[in-house]
DNA sequence: TTATGGATTGCAACTCTGTTGCAAAATAAA
DNA sequence: TTTATTTTGCAACAGAGTTGCAATCCATAA
């Protein structure tokens, strides 16, 4: 696991620094998306300076390894996949916010259906973010 | 044209104050969303306070007067439609994003298709947010 | 028309988010 | 191991948004 971390550090020609480590391997281990304070939580033990923690958001979202995720409260951020790497980027996400547990996810399977646009627009990007109950808080 | 402002304060059950009716029509004015500080610089030469506007902004969003917009940068607010007034709301938003000119547009006329979700997951609101270039920018 | 009570405003102070400059420390490559 | 370059931590700052409170304003009822 730190193996391939650290192997996407360096497919990005990025230097391996246990800031860039800590966050990369967060997002692996969440499922969700991640705000610059999750990340300052989850990382407290640590003792990252603020400041690095959001230079090393920067950085990952320049190289696309991370992509910021719209949302109606604050700033997230979620790993990119595999097929999003490099200049072959994926403009075409589609994000689930619970109301409920607050918790936003990709939902990747998932394609926006193409939306006619008045003549003369250019879509280059598509966001779509869907709001409602996630499976575990609608079983309740 | 003031007329109408006071009355939709009326309608919402909101006192007519000079800062309420700055904001209201100042977003009637303007066809694209609007943040806080695009309200600031517009109202300057009235001297509303800034938390003021920052209330006014929320007891619309609370009124259903206005509602949020989704963006990668900031927060910006336009005006509901008709037909999302009172509990009878409109959870249906597509707006474009001009990545040239910076503006943001509801796109009203348009419809988000169907998005088949997860089993057990409910949606209650989709927000679309398209970027590219808008007719002006394109045509140049 | 005026008095009055509740809503709204302005001010000050504060928190939270995000940025910039710079010297010190760490990384990768020779 | 040395060295050039990148990255970090610190301090300071800028912008966005919030809260408490006293003063003011608005709508209603007399």
């Amino acid at each position: 696991m730190e193996q391939f971390v650290s192997d996407i550090l360096k497919n990005h020609h990025l230097r391996t620094t246990a800031c860039r480590e800590s966050v990369l391997s967060t997002f692996q281990n969440r499922e969700a998306a991640l705000s610059h304070g999750d990340l300052e939580g989850a990382l407290k033990s640590k003792h990252f300076d603020r400041v690095t923690i959001y230079r090393t958001l920067r950085t990952f979202l320049e190289k696309g390894i991370i992509h910021k995720v719209l949302d109606d409260e604050g700033t997230r951020y979620a790993l990119c996949k595999d097929h999003c790497v490099g200049d072959d980027h994926n403009h075409d996400h589609v994000h689930f916010k619970c109301t409920d547990c607050g918790q936003t996810n990709c939902l990747d399977n998932l394609h926006i259906p193409a939306v006619k646009l008045p003549s003369g627009y250019q879509a280059q990007e598509f966001n779509l973010l869907v709001q409602g109950l996630c499976a575990d808080c609608s079983a309740e």
